[in-house]
DNA sequence: TCTATATATTTGCGATACAAAATGTTTGTA
DNA sequence: TACAAACATTTTGTATCGCAAATATATAGA
């Protein structure tokens, strides 16, 4: 009676370590591989946005990649400065700025190599196919339980950092240990 | 014949996409929840591996959370402002400086929700053993095919922005669009 | 004792990230 | 037309994070 109960927590704790790993992986390549160009997580997920689809106003490149437009102006003059990425105003309605990829830029996001990506591709395909079923059935579960159905499929991955001090700023005390 | 090849191509494209999806709301409930406490992700992630074990040397902490000992002391000013964790410095050799969380730093931590990860504990939990099954030898093949089985699963989440600059500098054009 | 090594911190720099304010544009309205 | 409101982007200011190199202190070894 137990003894089931017991098989289904080490399988949800297998899950979760797993998940992990995956993450850990994922994340790790992402900080080694994806600068091989010199470019950092959000300049190049930027530049994949971009490659889906240029030119694209800065508010909505913004809201795909789910941050504020004031942080991505800072990431668009760091593309633009090294002319992978180019501002147009538009003549239309002069308010808003079109962005688009520069022929360098459209090669370079072409051949970053996107390792983990890369390593599940060629990993998957030479998956049997009964196993390969097997994966996607059991993500497509936890894509369920996460309520994510319906999300878009953004690219792999996004970056993050910041907190919005929520406090009053407690004044940060420098350097306290120290001691004598 | 064609044909499963092409079901096969869907097949992965699938997967690739869940796989995108999971980490998007990982991300997602990590950034907008995981700041109940006022606590960035990394300060959080400090935390919880403080939680696992203190008193922990800070030289151990950096390589438990795979970042660099300078930035791990910057994190650990901040947490220790905030009277959540404590240095203290070893009496045998003074040269090491111990942290340990702090009785409120032990409270927040126990209390911060891990939306994601209690949402995945909960629906992994609700599953027929079938299909909880299916998710786990799932995931492990994932694990296999990055090369992650022996990784030791780290917390749900690291956060990394940087990179190191590998060119002397391009000298940091400021603002450039701004026609006429 | 003198030197080398080890541990933590400081300093300097670049990059995210957000909010609030500023700038320039367009649209609606009196 | 004149003016106010709404919009899109950028600027400004602040807080992290992240690393490398330099520092300070302590320990260990020759």
């Amino acid at each position: 009676m137990a003894k089931k109960r017991d098989e289904r927590s080490i399988a949800i704790g297998r899950v979760l370590d797993d998940l992990r790993r995956v993450f850990q992986v994922v994340h790790g390549y992402s900080k080694r591989a994806e600068r091989v160009g010199g470019l950092t997580g959000p300049q190049l997920w930027a530049m994949k946005v971009l490659a889906e689809g240029s030119p694209v106003r800065v508010s909505d490149l913004a809201q795909r990649m789910y941050l504020h437009p004031s942080t991505v102006v800072g990431i668009l003059d760091r593309l633009e400065s090294r002319g992978l990425a180019t501002r147009t105003r538009s003549t239309e309605d002069r308010r808003v700025v079109t962005v688009s990829l520069t022929e360098e830029g459209r090669l370079l996001v072409s051949k970053t190599p996107q390792v983990a990506q890369g390593l599940l591709l060629t990993g998957l395909k030479d998956l049997p196919t009964e196993e390969l079923h097997t994966v996607r059935t059991g993500l497509s579960l936890l894509v369920g339980i996460l309520g994510a159905r319906d999300l878009p499929p953004r690219l792999l991955f996004s970056y993050e950092v910041n907190a919005p001090a929520p406090e009053p700023r407690p004044h940060a005390i420098r350097r306290t240990a120290k001691d004598r």
